[in-house]
DNA sequence: AATTCATTTGAACAACGCTAAGATAGCGCT
DNA sequence: AGCGCTATCTTAGCGTTGTTCAAATGAATT
C-alpha cells in the first residue's frame, strides 16, 4: 500500500528547526525524527485540530499502527513536539536577553521575544503549554542552569535584586512567564482589536502592556504574611 | 431504551448555579437546559478530556442524536457551558471589588477573585477560555456597562487614571485580564512547588506574584512610540 | 378527533486512538 | 555464507467519537 503521494518513502527533512540527524537508519529511516517532523509540518499546515495520530503517520508515509513502536501514546509524541518547542523558544530568549541595554530594556526584549514566538507559532505554542501542563514536567530545562529561567534571575540581580533571595528571583522570573504567557495566548483576540489599533499595531500593543504590567520592575518580595 | 441508571427520565437539577428555570417542557422538560447541566456535572465530575456530545447526552438520559435540536454543534453547547461560566465569574469578579478599601487593595481583591474562580473550576476554566478564543465573540459581556470589564476601569478612575483616556483605561484593564489568565493557568503548576510551599501556600503565593506585576498599578499609557 | 410539527430515537458513516497478530528486513552470531 | 533474532512495519479489528437522516413519538392546535 502507498502512504505517501510520491513513491519516495525516505526521509525527506525540510523543516527549518529540527535536532540534528541522529542517523540511525532501520527500515524507514529513522521514523521517531520523521514522526515529530511531519507533526509540526501538519501542525503548521492545518492546526491543531487536525493533529491526530493517524494524520500524522498518513504525513510521514507510514500505516497508523507504526507510530506506536516509537511512542507509547499520541501525548508522547506531543511531548517531544513540545520538547523541540520549548527548546527553540529558549534559544529565542537567550538571544533576546543578550542584546544590550539596560536590565529594564533587555526584560522587556525577553517579553516581546516570549509572546512573539507564541504568536508567530500558536499552533506549536498550544502544544507546548498542554505538554507543559499535562505531563507536569519538563524540569530538565527549567533546572538547567543555562535556560532562559535562570537568565532571567540573573537580569533581575542586574537590576538590582538581591543575589541571595532565591524567593524574590525565583518569583520575579514566574510572574514574568506568567504575564507573558497570559498576553501571548490572549493578545490575539479579536476582542481587542478596537485597542490594538489605537495603539498602532500589536507590538506596540504588547509593549505597552508589559509597561502596564512593570514585567521587568523587579522589587524585593513581601513577607509572606502582610498583604 | 434506557440511558438513565434511574427510570427517572425528568430535570433533576441539583447544580448549585444555575439559570432560573424558564419551565418550557415539551417532551423532556427543558432539554436544553438539562443538556448545559449534564456537561457541567460531566465536567466537574470526570473533568475535561471525559466531556464528549455523546457522554453528556448519556448523562442526561437521553440519545446521541438529541442535543442536535437544541445545539448545532458540540462547541454550541461547549458555548453555553462557557457563557454560563463567564457570567458566574463576572458576579464574582463584580462582589469582590466592592470590597472596601483602596483601590489598590480592590484590585488586588480582584486579581484573587478570579485567579481563584479559575483555580476552584479548573475544567469549566478550559472551556470558558476555549470557547472565548475559538469564537471570537462574547462581546455581549465586555460590552455591557456593568460587566467587571468596565468596573475595573472605573476602579482604576479612582486609583487616579484619566477617564477620559479610554485607551489607558481599556489597557490596564486588558493587561490586569492577561496577568490574571496567565496565573490562573500557571499557578498550580508541579514546577513552582518548592516556591508556593516556600511562600506559604497557594493565596500568598498569588498576592506575591500580583505584588510583583504591580497589577493594580495603573500609571498613564505611553505613547505608542517611545519603548 | 385529526392534524401538525417540534422533539426524540435508531441506525448508520467516517474518523479517531489503540491493540494484537502476522509479515518484513536488517543485525549479530556461528 | 547461512541462520536466527529482534526491531520495525503492516493489516485487521475493537470501541468510541461527532454528525447526519429517515422514521417514530407525542404535546399543542384546529
Amino acid at each position: 500500500m502507498i502512504y505517501t503521494a510520491s513513491g519516495l518513502r525516505f526521509n525527506v527533512t525540510v523543516m527549518s528547526e529540527t535536532s540534528p540527524p541522529r542517523a540511525r537508519a532501520y527500515h524507514h529511516g529513522d521514523l521517531q525524527r520523521a514522526l515529530v517532523d511531519a507533526a509540526r509540518a501538519l501542525l503548521e499546515r492545518e492546526g491543531p485540530s487536525a493533529l491526530s495520530l493517524r494524520a500524522v503517520a498518513r504525513e510521514a508515509g507510514v500505516s497508523p499502527a507504526a507510530p506506536y513502536h516509537h511512542f507509547k501514546d499520541k501525548a508522547e509524541l506531543l511531548a517531544a513536539v513540545a520538547r523541540q518547542g520549548w527548546d527553540l523558544l529558549d534559544h529565542g530568549l537567550s538571544a533576546a536577553i543578550q542584546t544590550g541595554g539596560s536590565p529594564h530594556a533587555r526584560m522587556t526584549e525577553l517579553g516581546v521575544a516570549y509572546v512573539g514566538f507564541a504568536r508567530r507559532n500558536p499552533a506549536l505554542y498550544r502544544v507546548m503549554y498542554d505538554s507543559f501542563r499535562d505531563k507536569e514536567a519538563l524540569p530538565e530545562r527549567m533546572g538547567d542552569e543555562r535556560s532562559a529561567f535562570h537568565r532571567v534571575q540573573d537580569t533581575l540581580v542586574e537590576a538590582g535584586a538581591d543575589p541571595n533571595d532565591w524567593i524574590g528571583l525565583e518569583l520575579g522570573a514566574v510572574a514574568a512567564w506568567c504575564a507573558s504567557h497570559g498576553m501571548a495566548e490572549m493578545a490575539g483576540f479579536k476582542q481587542f482589536d478596537r485597542l490594538r489599533d489605537a495603539l498602532g499595531g500589536e507590538e506596540n500593543f504588547l509593549r505597552a502592556l508589559m509597561d502596564q504590567l512593570s514585567i521587568y520592575a523587579h522589587r524585593p518580595a513581601a513577607a509572606p504574611e502582610d498583604k
